[in-house]
DNA sequence: GCATTGACTAGGG
DNA sequence: GCCCTAGCCAATG
């Protein structure tokens, strides 16, 4: 680490990194604990170019349970997932609303 | 500094 | 339930 990102990207990253075993949050909802609720595509984005290794990009998913796209491989993405415990069909996860991590603010 | 793109979301048909 | 459109933020050329 050290490589400064934008306070929002660093922000980002640390609430994804917050997301514990077996949960998983929306863009959306990473987006508003960065304090920027409408910056769900800024998100995606950085993940992108930040997915670092330390964070847990496979549990952010896409609203309604999808899970959107990943770096790589999307089918790595969906046996990370189905890995933790989730149930994820039709590239969506199925238990979406019991395992849904409500990311607090900071 | 503007235009394009992206792992998005919500709404309408 | 699927496809298209509009809107948002950040990074890149």
């Amino acid at each position: 680490m050290g490589k400064k990102r934008s306070d929002f990207a660093s922000q980002v990253l640390t609430i994804v990194r917050r997301i514990p075993y077996g949960r998983v949050a929306t863009y959306g909802d990473v987006a508003a604990a960065a304090r920027r609720p409408l910056a769900h595509r800024a998100v995606g984005n950085i993940m992108r170019t930040c997915h670092d290794t330390s964070v847990p990009c496979h549990r952010v998913i896409a609203a309604e349970g999808k899970l959107g796209g990943y770096a790589g491989d999307l089918q790595r993405k969906r046996s990370l997932l189905m890995g933790e415990g989730l149930a994820v069909s039709a590239g969506k996860v199925r238990n979406f609303a019991e395992v849904r991590w409500k990311a607090k603010k900071n």
